[in-house]
DNA sequence: GAAACTTCTTTCATGAATGAAAAAAGTATT
DNA sequence: AATACTTTTTTCATTCATGAAAGAAGTTTC
């Protein structure tokens, strides 16, 4: 019973017949439009492999609905003009957030997925989740007020610790107190009136670098490392989740060099003792600098300190070798690299050298190993995309 | 143009309309009944996640053309009486080969999945392809003849070396001299006029294991502790391969355990030389021990010996080490051991309790951690279920 | 033993996507 | 400018899979 009702709640929604299963095509296009990638049915037929009569019906629809619209002829090559679509809808946009520990960036993100604006605001994640959430909501609204006459589509947010996907809150956090299990998504929901994916902020991470990258296929690590540790990995051009929703996490790792510093977890060992910003902030206290964020550590890197450097370059090498393990298991395309450590060249350096000793030749012979392209947006771009997808998929809010 | 004929090639097949993409449900259907996956018509719709309806037309045609028939009634659920489905190509088999470095296994599938026969045969890997697969050739020309009047549908090898599944053929083998590139399933296929399945040893075992469990779903690794060490991946019920072929290399992973030993690799520091039965054997005969074979070492391990026993001991907790990483970044529903050291109750009491002690809780909370069910008969169970499985997609060898 | 569920299977009208062919709108060639 | 080719888009009959509802065959409860 159990098993079937899942299966049957999966596979049938809302009375329509047959959908290709996992496949909207209408959002699809709608997207593909939106984004620019398309200019003509022909070549949304390409671009969705499908036959063009079918190209026709769904533009058709499109159409009638008053999604999208077509705005004059294309340039011939050589046969008939092509009739150039746009999305009618230019106005509509999805917000998003990256939250952190202490502080959060927002954005706006067009139909067509681009960031059209991204910005910080100050954000605690200890004030608890109604605070949270107020804060949040409040910088929601003055982007919104921003935007008089356009219309609010979705919301994507990306929260430091464990998610559960499905019922939009997080799972026994580390360093969330009285977040866990906080119906964020529902709350944002009944604020905002739209639809909310909430998700991971490593896993949103990957998604937003993902999504950037030129051939959109293959399997993709992506780890943030910043005052934490975290890991997104992609697989299908979707973000792996595991058994429980917990896949990713690569800060608790036992790693030897860390020896029996006590870890957030309440374990021994972990990697995040040593190889985290956190932990070379704690590290170089230790020894008696003056520092009390990752923000200091960077700035010492940047000035050349030598304790700060070797630190830094010992945590890319830890880091490396916790990756390597995962990267010779799991023979990825890529791994890229983010968070504030990943701007310092010895950490990134570091953890490439460690990752190439590390690994099976066959396995790195053909992997990308990159510092990450989006940067500090990555996890906007990420939940951006996720706010649209949600946005597409069923009860199609009818544009304007 | 290029990209469009490629598109047009894939999408389009053999004038007929719609089939869903990349899919032929009357395959999967034959394949889950052969398989003894599932007995009745609704049973079927569940594994394929398809209407009762559409299952009835379905059954119909593979009745109508004469691959199944419906063969008297299940037991009720507490309703209507399910109406059993069998292949009827009763007598058709497979054959299955799980090739080691000194001998091999090779043995007999029905359509329905079951292992019919299963046999060790002595096999030099070290003489080369050539002679190999005369040898295995030969085997396979025995178990035919006991077998008159039935139909041979397909082949299934399993190698213990890095697999270029769609070549057929090992890449880049360690310790395989000679078989580089060779095609072994080329070779087979001309030889026995047949499709034939060639897959790596750790990825057909996990095939098997995978095949035999209850909830078939989820994501699972199975990892192969014998005189080497090698791991198999479960996604979606498929082997996962990664990018280049050569996921779930798990044995030149470095450990800080292992120290400065040379491996086979050339690299130092791997967990293959402290916790495959190879190294455990090295370490013994360091203390003066006369053993010679991995068997040697299960021996002294059943009749207690403590020099033995600890060093197992000590192999489990490395691997569990090296593998509770793995875990805790990729959340699988069960991990299960195979090989001959996982016989040894020390060896996986020790893995286990690493394991525990190394992963997140969110991980293990739902985590089956056990030794495998089908023993030495994994891979061959796992290479036969390829060759079904090759057996029935494309051309259908039309059944007598 | 009749009524009330359950489970399994089929019937039927419908939606989604298709291929084939034609139409529409160009360009190139004579 | 008439003809021949290209490219883009639509029309139409057809196929695949579906949901809803009914039918078939059991079990459980009162």
């Amino acid at each position: 019973m159990n098993e079937k009702s899942i299966l049957a709640s999966n596979a049938s929604k809302e009375g329509a017949a047959a959908p290709r299963r996992g496949r909207d095509v209408h959002s699809e296009a709608l997207a593909l439009i939106a984004a620019g990638r398309v200019r003509s049915r022909s070549e949304l037929g390409e671009a969705l492999a499908m036959a063009p009569s079918s190209i026709s019906l769904v533009v058709q629809t499109l159409v009638t609905k008053g999604w999208i619209t077509e705005s004059g002829q294309g340039p011939s090559t050589g046969g008939r003009r092509p009739r150039i679509l746009a999305v009618s809808g230019e106005s509509s946009y999805v917000l998003c957030a990256d939250m952190g520990g202490r502080h959060a960036k927002i954005g706006v993100m067009g139909l067509d997925g681009s960031l059209q604006e991204s910005r910080s605001i100050d954000f605690d994640v200890t004030t608890g989740p109604d605070e949270g959430l107020r804060v949040l909501g409040a910088a929601f609204d003055s982007l919104m007020a921003e935007r008089p006459g356009r219309r609010l589509l979705g919301i994507g947010v990306a929260l430091p610790g464990p998610v559960d996907v499905a019922a939009g809150c997080v799972d026994s956090p580390s360093r969330m107190p009285g977040w866990h299990r906080y119906p964020v998504g529902a709350t944002l929901a009944a604020r905002f009136g739209t639809g909310v994916a909430v998700e991971n902020d490593a896993n949103a991470m990957a998604l937003g670098e993902y999504s950037e990258r030129s051939p959109r296929s293959g399997q993709m690590i992506v780890i943030k490392a910043g005052t934490a540790i975290g890991a997104g990995f992609i697989i299908d051009g979707k973000v792996y989740h595991g058994a429980t929703g917990a896949a990713g996490d690569i800060t608790h790792v036992r790693t030897p060099a860390a020896g029996d510093a006590l870890c957030s977890c309440g374990n021994r060992g972990c990697l995040e003792t040593i190889a985290s910003g956190a932990a070379v902030v704690s590290l170089l206290r230790a020894r008696g600098l003056d520092v009390s964020t990752t923000a200091d550590v960077i700035r010492l890197v940047e000035d050349a300190d030598p304790d700060a450097t070797g630190l830094v370059r010992d945590a890319g090498r830890h880091l490396g070798g916790v990756v390597s393990a995962i990267v010779n298991f799991f023979n990825p395309t890529a791994v890229l690299l983010n968070g504030v450590l990943s701007t310092l060249e010895p950490f990134v350096a570091a953890f490439r050298s460690q990752l190439y000793e590390g690994c099976h030749p066959l396995v790195t012979k053909e992997l990308t190993i990159a510092a990450s392209s989006l940067g500090e947006d990555a996890g906007l771009v990420g939940t951006g995309r996720l706010a649209l997808q949600q946005a597409f998929e069923n009860p199609h809010t009818q544009m304007s």
